[in-house]
DNA sequence: GCGATCTCTTTAAACGTTTCAACCTGAGCC
DNA sequence: GGCTCAGGTTGAAACGTTTAAAGAGATCGC
């Protein structure tokens, strides 16, 4: 910036000013310094400017697993919004271990970011109520609200578990069991609880997945699609034997090989809202405490069908 | 950190010291300034840091599009490697578009990313040339080696094409083509030229998709997918009428239902040795031209099988 | 008892911006 | 001609760190 107005016979004031568009400058003394500028390949060193101006534009996406495609849309789609109003996104694995995650977000925290985005929380996590402390804006996406004070992106679980439910027991399902990953550490799980209470309610109780299920509810589609390709390697058929459904409707999901019954969400929709949110939050300069409730719904492919012997034994 | 020293009555320089763990400070007042450090819950400014010694500890990830798992794959591994080293990763999309491309990589400039890190870069890019020229580091993962100066992930696309070919050939195949994504802008498309070498070897050429082809070879394990979807919607069987090898082999490729052939390709170590590389090359002050090889082999799966009629029409 | 030598600590100048207040320079006005 | 006033421009002080160089006590040898 100093050679930029050596070379333009100015003062860095005036160039920042034509940097910023901002201040009045003449039109002559304008286009001498842009001139300087691509002369010069100048580019605005944004760390000062951050560091001056106590913004970095730049948002922090908290992921568990950029393998899982739900979540990768949703990061990527706040990429692109932020990217859209200049900011970057540093992004943060968190692998579902909780020490890693807090390890994260301390380094997010360090860096500055203006805000963090939770594209999936776990349940018990002290995180977002730390970083509202600090006075960093939090949107999480999930299934109910928490600390008032963050931006929420809803999801109504437990209607998308009552469609699942009336749809099984349609189909003469009664012992449904819940399946999520084997480390799951009782974190994000709400979904198993929605199910459980939308059972209740036609008398049912989930059943352990050794019980010989005739149908199961996955977590999320990956695992359900896993678990098909378990259960027809150990010679279980899916839908003849067994019925499985899964949650989030990622792409592979409608295709005509896997054709996996889930509850779809529009992860791009999400995405975007999640980043409009944080945007919306950092411009009014405060944790504006807002909830969006986005549908969540039943699509029925060929993964479930009627129940084999209904109510009888495997 | 004037809070943290006036509190424990030393000079900022003193909480420096105690912070960056080096300058000879003694034990009494190391305490003195450890405790005040958590009771006023003091994080070091990334962004004054970075600004004085002129590195960020970030790192740019340029990336098509993150639903490609083994794209995203890559970028997770760089992101677990560069986390473990203290660096932080900026994401940055370009969903395969070169104006968006130069766009995102300007902004991580103006970030002063200390390096960036192409998972697959296009073919005619001048991007990185230009990165070198200001003296940032580059990896990129590729086919083959360009500009001398920046790191490589080098995988043979050659020797595995060669093995897919011969594969095919092998059980009778003769009209074979190539599939890519439509709005595929002969960018990243190495992959149809070594195609094209390794079937000149059998006396073949590739032929058009609507050639009626008995065997269809694809730029990536999500074309492939997509394809035997939209073959098997129109009632073509796969492999019985067509076959279908893909490239990368994402994790979705060995699940019993979709079972694809396809070429393998090691996305973490990849991602592990870019990352790896990238830091060597910072940590060495400079661009460390290095290459390094993975390799890349047919894996035999069920959506390859014996060509219909051999030589023969459709 | 006095300089030399340690060990620990502080002073102050960066790093590259932004921004506020102050400063010019003409022009317009009476 | 002196006044105000507006448009342009600039000086300099931040922002929160790091770090070289200088300082301040102790300790020690003689």
């Amino acid at each position: 910036m100093h050679d930029v107005a050596r070379r333009s016979g100015v003062s860095v004031a005036t160039v920042s000013n034509v940097m910023r568009g901002r201040g009045p400058v003449a039109e002559r003394t304008r286009t001498r310094v842009l001139e300087a500028i691509d002369e010069l390949g100048y580019r605005p060193n944004q760390v000062a400017r951050s560091l001056k101006v106590r913004s970095t534009r730049t948002l922090g996406v908290v992921i568990p697993d950029a393998l899982n495609p739900f979540h990768a849309a949703i990061a990527l789609q706040v990429e692109r919004r932020a990217h859209h109003d200049g900011y970057a996104v540093l992004v943060a694995e968190t692998e579902n271990d909780p020490a890693l995650e807090a390890d994260q977000v301390r380094a997010l925290v360090g860096r500055r970011v203006d805000g963090v985005i939770f594209p999936a929380v776990t349940e018990g996590s002290a995180i977002p109520g730390e970083l509202l402390d600090r006075g960093v804006p939090v949107v999480v996406v999930s299934f109910e609200g928490r600390d008032a004070r963050l931006g929420t992106i809803d999801i109504d679980e437990g209607a998308a578990m009552t469609e699942v439910v009336e749809h099984l027991t349609g189909l003469g399902h009664r012992r449904i069991a819940f399946a999520s990953s084997g480390q799951l550490e009782e974190s994000i799980e709400s979904r198993p609880e929605a199910l459980r209470r939308a059972l209740a309610r036609h008398g049912l109780e989930p059943v352990a997945m050794d019980a010989r299920p005739t149908a199961v509810c996955c977590t999320n589609d990956i695992i359900a699609i896993a678990l098909i390709d378990r259960l027809e390697r150990s010679g279980r058929r899916v839908p003849d034997d067994v019925s499985v459904v899964g949650f989030d409707d990622i792409p592979i999901a409608a295709h005509g090989r896997i054709s996996l019954t889930t509850v779809h969400q529009d992860a791009e929709q999400m995405g975007r809202l999640a980043a409009e949110l944080m945007l919306k939050a950092i411009a009014a300069g405060g944790h504006l405490a807002t909830r969006v409730a986005v549908p969540a719904h039943l699509i029925v492919r060929g993964s479930t069908g009627p129940a084999r012997a209904p109510g009888g034994a495997g």
